[in-house]
DNA sequence: CTGAAAGCGCTTACAG
DNA sequence: CTGAAAGCGCTTACAG
């Protein structure tokens, strides 16, 4: 293994000079920098980034932890933000906590401080304030904070959950819908615990029914409870069918839900959108490609993990300056892509992943 | 931040000792072990891991590089390997390669042994012995080699190409089909490069025609050519369309290219079963609560990632003990899941992921 | 079984 | 702008 102190010692100059030079510091002299940077190369010197680390307090890791990387959406945003990471030359750790809430806490208090720079997380069932009791002091950044949103304590982004299910309702009635089901609406539904907390499911279901009373529509009977899971979905379906089927469309919570919604509803023979119009939430992969494909709110995961960063970077950049910042929200953007499950096979160009 | 020389204080004993306690050697008194525990709970310490990398030259961390985690195999595999790596409090660092020959390369050159102990890779262009010119010694475990077979020179783990291949053939001719075509065999289509290197396609092709001249079908006829993807699938059921659609049955080499061929059809007013038979490779998610749903060789991902992580500790233990032990090749287990997309909605039960 | 000493390879003040 | 010195927090021989 070669080190620093080869690459100085080849370079002719001292240690120090050489760690400041290729790290690129613009004290160094243009053609001393040359000098040192033509030597690493020549002796194929990679810094030892333990060393590094624990001098200089920075890894140049970070950590993502989600409930579940085979489920699109977590695996969508992991993807992003690896690659964006990867860009500025910086690794992620993905952790999965299986939507368990003590998995969640004890995977962040078990984070050391010195080996992970700072934690991306989507937390399924703690509040940025339970998460904040456990991670001493580590820079966090939340996706979609459990909190409610007058006291949250970390920085957030979260997803466009009102202005998307306002659109998506939109579009619905706009097809001429107007017996609209709220479908993973809260409160849940009491077959299983629910796999997410409350206040994203909140979030979206109280824009839901604030829609529809715009629109003017009955939003007393609007809810459908159900888990946002394609399991639940299809259970949900073949209930809703067994029930009457009292809707001409079932705004979906999420995709996955949305997935299990079609499928279900296929089961039973029911025809989409001819009989009942569907919508999602997310944009994930497969609702693209599954027949008929699903509209939904999609979510512009690229930009989420750009900004996720630059917000990381800046927590990094300014700990320990003044007491601590205001943490700040943002909401990212979305497009509402028409598919066949509201608009039908001839409206809907072709269209895919 | 609480360090090993103040729990060692708290406790009694030197650095040396609270160290070997903490990390549970069995030279340590039991009665010695316990003071030392019970002074690092009661002071919160968590150990600093880039001090202990340093030193050891352990961190504990491991690299998965896959080309791409919104592909719902490669999401499922990190997912598996992630958690098993937990459950023996070890860390995934995912890369992503994007399909990219030389991006892989050059992600793997910049792996520094000091902070990661070794790397599993699913690589889509590069054979073992490439990878293995700019590792520098790193322990290897490689998903699918694409190496030829006889010279691979990394442990790895493969896909039941044959096994399953062969299964899913002769489930075809059981439910009847008898013109039963290859789509993603070796060569590639000419419309994209492929987002595959050839070992791969090859292997699962060639089984695939062996498979059909056992059982006394054409073989000539046979091959589709069309990338693994879900968007090369859709076009390639457009092709196979426009050209009269000469088969009963379409055995696809993966599953993402066969919800491609399931979504093409779909488009083109094929019926699947009835019309076409279709199977898939793999056992992703999506597969299980599609309309139709597919039909698949359902790799177990679970066993992949426990084979895996154990192999490579093998590796991490032997290392340096003599010349370098055979490389292993192992292949893992499958299912034949039989659903609609061959045998229609009577006969398959509900079934969903 | 335990402890004193050395040192892993860097970066960080600080002196010049 | 550069260098000599110190030290980040551990673990590893080694002596007892």
């Amino acid at each position: 293994m070669v080190t620093l102190r080869e690459v100085a010692q080849a370079a002719g100059v001292s240690p120090s000079t050489a760690s400041a030079a290729l790290r690129g510091m613009d004290i160094v002299k243009p053609q001393t920098r040359k000098k040192v940077t033509q030597a690493a190369e020549r002796l194929h010197y990679r810094a030892n980034l333990p060393a590094r680390a624990l001098r200089s307090g920075r890894s140049g890791i970070f950590t993502l932890i989600v409930p579940d990387l085979e489920n699109a959406f977590y695996a969508r945003l992991a993807n992003s933000l690896a690659t964006e990471l990867d860009n500025r030359d910086l690794r992620l750790i993905i952790q999965v906590s299986q939507f368990n809430k003590d998995k969640e806490l004890s995977q962040v208090s078990e984070l050391t401080s010195s080996m992970c720079d700072g934690l991306f997380i989507c937390s399924t069932h703690n509040s940025g304030r339970e998460i904040g009791r456990v991670s001493h002091g580590l820079p966090v950044l939340l996706f979609d904070d459990m909190s409610t949103q007058e006291n949250t304590c970390f920085d957030s982004i979260e997803t466009p959950s009102r202005e998307g299910i306002g659109a998506a309702i939109r579009h619905l009635y706009d097809c001429g819908r107007r017996r609209i089901g709220i479908v993973g609406g809260f409160p849940p539904s009491n077959r299983t615990p629910p796999t997410l907390g409350v206040t994203l499911r909140e979030n979206r279901y109280k824009q839901a029914l604030a829609t529809l009373d715009q629109l003017g529509l009955d939003s007393g009977q609007a809810l459908v409870p159900s888990d946002w899971t394609t399991r639940e979905g299809r259970l949900t379906a073949h209930h809703l069918v067994e029930d009457g089927l009292g809707f001409d469309a079932l705004c979906c919570m999420n995709d996955s839900l949305a997935l299990g919604i079609l499928r279900g509803l296929a089961e039973c023979g029911i025809q989409v959108p001819g009989q009942v119009a569907v919508t999602g939430f997310d944009g994930i992969a497969p609702g693209g490609y599954i027949t008929p494909t699903l509209t939904t709110v999609a979510v512009d995961f690229t930009s989420m993990a750009v900004m996720a960063v630059s917000m990381m970077e800046d927590q990094l950049g300014g700990r320990g300056r003044q007491s601590r910042p205001m943490p700040r929200r943002i909401i990212v953007g979305y497009r509402l892509l028409k598919r066949e499950s509201t608009v039908g096979r001839s409206a809907a160009g072709p269209d895919i992943i």
